[in-house]
DNA sequence: GTGAAAGCGCTAACAC
DNA sequence: GTGTTAGCGCTTTCAC
């Protein structure tokens, strides 16, 4: 039935081992033997059976990656950087789905260990203890996070650097706002934490006033992004601008602002974020952008290196992009 | 080091067999010697080795699948809708980019064989012969097509509703659009064919003239969709709306109408396609969207219902989805 | 340069 | 109800 190294061993009229042979490396064979065992093998078609060569090996030449919500545009770059990298280093990637669950997260990890994946890439869901990792991942397995490292556990975190969020301050300052505000989802998720931060910060330095008030901070939804742009803009003493720290948020924000029969741009300033489609809208909005697809790159390739031994290094945060798509 | 049966046996005290019926049927092995054995497994960390197991049974519990572009917002969804559906039924997704390019598809597909996937999903690229699968996929190993069939290859193909793409054209002979035109990827592409067909149909119904120069065929790009638009809407008897048949078309279309100076939805008609950002658009674009989670879960059902032999049924097609956003 | 054989960890058929 | 054993297809060590 399935055409295996013996069957061809057979056919052939070699060895098992000379089949082997013939097929991997090229020396310690007749080059005759060599083509005689190749020809054989092409006529019946055989496949390498990758399941048994990872049982012996103990490799499986697969990488595992868990993602929060891969119908997220930012997500489908990161899994096209993962797996470029990773067909580039011969390896395949089990994508699996967290939708920001953290159980679901956690069988997702139990059922990469028991494919025997070489390494996991892991976008970690905003909630939960994930110092169950330490205990409960093999000794040896690497492991690399995406967009936020995670408490006590060692791994090398891919994140782009927050500090940028302050040049969607600068923008908005530079346009002349004076009351400029946030929305950005939980601050228990750090990368929330942080651009909401460096906003602050951003907007002391410039002598901005900061009241809490225009600082909201909820579920990183549609929905509350367009609840919280409301909410901020009919109380008064209303920023006139606003940065949206996630690309949902920035969803909501739009919407909001059509709510209240405002728009982008004209009467009111946004600096959306990751929204991948800022550039189609009227006026073009200005957006920085995580650059998706070298972040998954970086975390293929950090985790490759890593199987073979090396250390898990320390990365410095990827420049995130800033578009004013001025002309 | 690691943790196998054998070890957790010898530990236990009891036979390699009887630690297996512990960790998987309930029958046959006393309740205490069972929990004992549980204990002992628990205590150890043992975790089963999926690759083992696979190689015993024949059965990997993956399934492949391989997409154009993970990073375009459609086919997220769909790989989401796929991964969703696998899970529920207790297998993993590995998947795969091909860039629409031939040879990388054909690659991915040598990698899944020799991965032994129980079965393997496919959104095929636009160009190239694909009779190679009847020869080379093993027989009995399942196939699914996305998007469009593969000529005299047996799958099962699922697809979205080619005729909705009519209330695109009904949509705009309803607003009072009399010269209205059409812009798609290459017609040798069956989706954009069908698209293209069932549009002129649909308007020719309506009474309204369908002269060539009005419909333009290309590259399924952003660049080819703005200049299209551009210089179909700079020549003499322009129409005054238009349906963009993709994406990126659409985004190319959005682009080329603000380069003209003129604004979708108010000097020109226009409904675009699997643009899910066409509500944040001022004024909101009406769009025709594919249901991206629907098909790829139904993908999944269909090629894992047929590793039990079923044989791979014909699927009709899933209905567009059609959003005004009117109020 | 080629062949024989052990064993990766698990499943399943068969003894007892 | 429990134990023994062969073997999935490949890699690798060791003879010849």
């Amino acid at each position: 039935m399935t055409v295996t190294l013996k069957r061809v061993a057979s056919d052939a009229g070699v060895s098992y081992q000379t089949v082997w042979r013939a097929l991997h490396d090229s020396t310690g064979i007749l080059p005759g033997t060599r083509q005689h065992v190749l020809d054989v093998a092409a006529r019946l078609g055989y496949r390498r059976n990758t399941i048994a060569s990872s049982l012996r090996t103990a490799r499986s030449h697969i990488i595992g990656l868990i993602v929060l919500d891969v119908s997220n545009p930012y997500t489908g770059e990161l899994v096209g950087g993962v797996e470029a990298a990773a067909t580039r280093a011969g390896c395949s990637v089990l994508l699996m789905n967290s939708g920001d669950d953290f159980d679901r997260e956690r069988r997702a990890i139990h059922s990469l260990m028991e494919r025997q994946v070489d390494g996991i890439i892991i976008n970690p869901s905003s909630l939960g203890d994930h110092s169950y990792l330490v205990r409960e991942l093999p000794a040896g397995l690497p492991l690399v996070s995406i967009n936020r490292p995670i408490p006590d556990v060692p791994c090398a975190t891919v994140q782009s650097r927050h500090d940028d969020v302050a040049l969607a301050a600068d923008h908005l300052v530079t346009a002349g706002h004076e009351r400029i505000g946030g929305i950005f989802g939980e601050l228990a998720n750090t990368p929330f934490r942080y651009r909401n931060f460096v906003l602050q910060q951003a907007l002391k330095r410039s002598g901005r006033r900061i009241p809490a008030r225009w600082f909201r901070h909820g579920a990183n939804t549609v929905e509350f992004g367009r609840h919280a742009v409301c909410k901020m803009l009919s109380a008064g003493d209303a920023p006139t601008a606003l940065f949206t720290g996630g690309n949902r948020l920035t969803e909501g924000a739009l919407l909001g602002l059509r709510d209240m029969g405002l728009r982008q741009g004209i009467d009111i300033g946004l600096v959306g974020f990751d929204l991948r489609y800022a550039r189609l809208l009227d006026p073009p909005m200005p957006v920085l952008l995580q650059p998706g697809h070298a972040i998954g790159c970086l975390a293929a390739e950090v985790l490759l290196a890593a199987r073979s031994g090396e250390p898990l290094p320390s990365l410095s945060p990827l420049p995130l992009r800033f578009e004013t798509h001025s002309t």
